[in-house]
DNA sequence: GCGCGCGCTTGATTCACATCAAGTCCACGG
DNA sequence: CCGTGGACTTGATGTGAATCAAGCGCGCGC
């Protein structure tokens, strides 16, 4: 483990306010490893053995049934995942793959697991981490719910450029089907989506997307859509 | 707070490895209240005050977006509720109301957090508990993208089996309304859900719930349908 | 025990999105 | 350069669920 990563991770939320001890005793038998696009990392159904630690890349998180697959969340860089199944000790409810090449830092769960009965700040974190990852699911599943296909573009894209600092423009760093799988639609309607979201302040031409009227985009997502003069009932 | 309360109280999940210290302090500023069916308890956007605990009767999760709803989640007896919230101290991102009369104990937020920095034991139940909810979480937005209306019926009659004993039988304690919108349908297509499952081992009159042939009804969840027969492209 | 109202059911229609089916664009190797 | 293939787009059609619109039945109060 590089020192320059052992800083970077030191800084997570996860981490940054634990004890140097629990800190060192994670590193210890913690191990970093490079992976190419397109790998499996974590198979559903199986017992994790470790935490897993985003350093660079991009991870996705899927779950496959019958044979579709539906993708339950991104992963970008200095972000750990999977932290509930190594929490609660119980089986993977979904599965991981590598979208770009990537590094992964992996602590052993056992170590994890050991460390939060002796470290209340540990402990505190990765309660912080759960509340926080269960909240973003929550309003995964609202928007899936009460929004229309086109405002959960909209939603993602603002979401996106908030995270990535509020430049009004980024690059997607992986497929446009993963994008759709991710917000629960098919390509083809991602593609129609694009077009509609042209008249609603953003620019999509190949990967790269460009805010070019944020009220607009905020307007289409808080109204209706289209059904916006319509009222329904409760 | 009456002793018989406070021996439940004390057996959930959440408390049961507390030292006697943390739940000695935990009850100390601790109240109980009756409300009647279909109260607010709690306002999405609000700031956390209370960890809920209910004691009896049935709690509905949901979420306001112009003049829909959707449900999230209920909550029965010997359960607590938006633990999220109250950890991560952020806004809840839910609503609460009563569905039945019932009988709720209020545990201060601040006395929790504060009790979280010295009991380890507390910190792991708390730990297990928001992993747990996040895997429920994720398995619901998992149902919702992958099945169709009537598994998705299917599938939580079976839960909702299990969760109460396994018994093959039971009776619903809230409106039929409420389970169309936790199971994001409407009540039109609930009632037509009802019918699909009567070729699938399943009886539904009034409230009353039947099993009648589990293999049926767990076979219609696991291929798809009526779409049994075609393979469709990853 | 008789009407009244509300929750639920049933049927007709509409709508959003999925599916199916060709394209088009572009990156890559020859 | 040109050809090939995979990602994406565009268009036509299909379908599951929502919406709209009546009916039905059951519990409740008088």
């Amino acid at each position: 483990m590089r020192p320059s990563d052992r800083d970077a991770v030191r800084q997570l939320p996860l981490f940054a306010r634990v004890g140097d001890e629990s800190f060192a005793a994670l590193c210890q038998g913690a191990l970093v490893q490079a992976f190419p696009s397109h790998v499996e990392l974590v198979r559903e159904g199986d017992l994790p053995d470790f935490l897993h630690v985003l350093l660079d890349g991009s991870v996705q998180l899927f779950s496959v049934r019958h044979e579709r697959e539906t993708t339950l969340g991104l992963v970008r860089p200095m972000a750990s995942f999977i932290l509930a199944a190594v929490a609660s000790e119980a089986p993977y409810l979904m599965s991981a793959r590598t979208l770009t090449p990537c590094r992964i830092l992996f602590i052993p769960a056992a170590t994890l697991r050991a460390r939060l009965a002796e470290d209340a700040a540990l402990a505190g974190a990765v309660i912080d981490e759960l509340a926080a990852r269960y909240r973003e699911l929550a309003g995964e599943l609202k928007a899936h719910r009460q929004r229309t296909v086109p405002q959960r573009l909209a939603q993602w894209i603002l979401a996106t450029d908030e995270q990535l600092g509020g430049a009004g423009r980024f690059r997607l760093a992986f497929e446009k089907r993963v994008l759709a799988s991710l917000l629960g639609m098919t390509p083809e309607n991602l593609s129609r989506a694009s077009i509609t979201l042209g008249d609603h302040g953003v620019r999509i031409s190949g990967r790269d997307i460009r805010i070019t009227n944020k009220g607009l985009l905020t307007q289409l997502i808080e109204n209706g859509g289209r059904a916006s003069t319509r009222t329904r009932r409760a």
